[in-house]
RNA sequence: GGAGAAGUGGCCGAGUGGUUUAAGGCAGCGGUCUUGAAAACCGCCGUACCGCAAGGUACCGUGAGUUCGAAUCUCACCUUCUCCGCCA
């Protein structure tokens, strides 16, 4: 949610750089709800304040027969309070309509485009393997091997879910501890394990709700959402709350499995573990000063990364222009790891600053020092990273002439010692 | 799922219709005193919105209702706790 005051008095500037998403924002309701929100909360409280003054002097007033006519006009006077609460509530229930549905002003170094194609690259780690053969894709290798089983997934749920057999089913387990035991060690992140239903406050705090409902898995009965990425849970932990100042930057790192319909997604990625209805993912996710969070998104990224370097697995950093920007993100580095089956470099980690637009609709502050006024905190997260497409890497990344493949060295202890996946 | 109890400020806790602008205490901040500290004493000590300001309004789990007036009365819901049932 964008700061009401600003958006008040820069209304056209913002509108101008929300059109650099690409998508038609349009803000001219907001000045006249905004006026009528300000003239019936002036007109309300007026009358509040005499019917409070009446009211305290009939109390003073041992004989109420000396007060008849204040009563009966202080009666009037609560119903029309009445009347101008409602149309206020009215008012401010479509204010706050749209304030949820404006996303976050992009941030001034993000390169402006309209796609994909206008995204910065920022810079190349490892140089993808030259294969003396052609390398296989990872469901022709999982299949092979029989650690991956698209079809029988088919069966019990439906397209766009997987099994996991033996070494593949170990290899995300694998990859999961491996991962959260990287993040957390020397402290750097402190490893949460959240709720995977969260409820609709909690998914209009992040900014999935109200706009992309369609994207989730809902419950009807109780009212639940399947969490599409642990940034929901994580960043609501602390919706509400006012924190100590000395205690941020505060980080977590979250294992979760992520549901998301991928709806809009028909016919793109339609085989193997790329797009799944449900991955595994660690998460990054950090609360910080207002003043730390640019800082703090470049260490975030480099956390991620060394994931992938350890792993022995060449990828990009991308920064994305303002075209390709998530509804809340105000800035975001993708980093796309090199998929030899696809000879391309495809997403594995998103990680942004989404600044205090998270932390508003959530109501997350912190105070500096005791007695000071409390203050937004930036929110920032990113995948450290998707589990699922991490797999598809190492297989893809690590297959050999034979169609067995190679572990990394790290990964090994999490396997048992086993060095070499082969059928 | 059934029965019962309870939700008040950072924390504890008083308050069953009108000087409650929420008593009192603890914690915190500032000061006096002191070489310094402690103790004692004095003061300050919630959040949000509206307003140039003075000031005003709202908030006692949430939402409705009764009333001139609600923390207080009524109804519904939520959460927590205790017991029973079920269960990994």
């Amino acid at each position: 949610m964008l700061d009401i005051r600003t958006l008040r008095d820069n209304l056209d500037a913002t509108e101008a750089r929300l059109h650099t998403r690409g998508e038609a924002v349009t803000l001219a309701s907001f000045r006249d709800l905004d006026g009528r929100r300000r003239a019936l909360l002036g007109e309300s409280e007026a009358l509040k304040a005499e019917r409070n003054s009446v009211s305290a002097l009939i109390g003073k007033t041992k004989d109420k027969s000396e007060v008849q006519g204040e009563m009966a006009r202080m009666k009037e006077v609560s119903a029309r309070i009445k009347e101008l609460d409602e149309e206020l509530r009215r008012v401010e229930d479509e204010l706050r309509g749209l304030l949820l549905t404006i996303p976050n002003l992009p941030d001034s170094a993000c390169p402006v485009g309209g796609s994909e194609a206008d995204n910065r690259e920022v810079r190349r780690w490892g140089t993808p393997r030259d294969f003396p053969f052609e390398p296989k894709a990872h469901w022709d290798l999982g299949e092979a091997l029989g650690i991956l089983d698209f079809e029988r997934a088919a069966k019990l749920a439906g397209a766009r879910f997987s099994v996991g057999f033996r070494a593949g089913a170990r290899l995300e387990r694998a990859l999961i501890n491996f991962m959260l035991d990287l993040h957390t060690a020397d402290g750097r992140y402190d490893e949460v394990l959240p709720p995977f239903l969260v409820n609709r406050d909690t998914m209009t705090g992040t900014g999935q709700l109200p706009k992309f409902e369609a994207d989730l898995f809902h419950l009807d009965e109780p009212d639940y959402f399947l969490i599409p990425t642990a940034e929901v849970p994580v960043t609501n932990l602390y919706r509400d709350e006012i924190l100590d100042g000395a205690l941020l930057p505060l980080c977590y790192t979250a294992y979760t499995p992520c549901f998301r319909k991928e709806a809009g997604a028909h016919g793109r990625d339609t085989r193997g573990l790329i797009r799944q209805h449900q991955f595994n993912k660690v998460e990054l996710v950090k609360f910080t000063r207002p003043e730390d969070s640019e800082a703090e998104l470049e260490k975030l990224l480099n956390d991620a990364e060394r994931v992938l370097q350890q792993l022995e697995l060449p990828y990009r950093v991308v920064d994305l222009c303002t075209g390709d920007l998530g509804f809340s993100a105000a800035r975001t580095f993708d980093i796309e790891v090199w998929l030899p089956g696809q000879q391309a470099y495809r997403e594995i980690s998103s990680c942004s600053n989404f600044r205090d637009f998270q932390a508003r609709r959530a109501n997350i502050r912190f105070r500096r020092e005791a007695g000071a006024k409390p203050e937004f905190v930036h929110t920032l997260n990113g995948s450290g990273l998707a589990v699922g497409r991490t797999l598809v890497a190492v297989l893809e990344n690590h297959q050999q002439a034979d169609g067995s493949v190679l572990i990394p060295e790290v990964l090994r202890p999490y396997m048992g010692g086993l060095e070499r996946i082969a059928s």
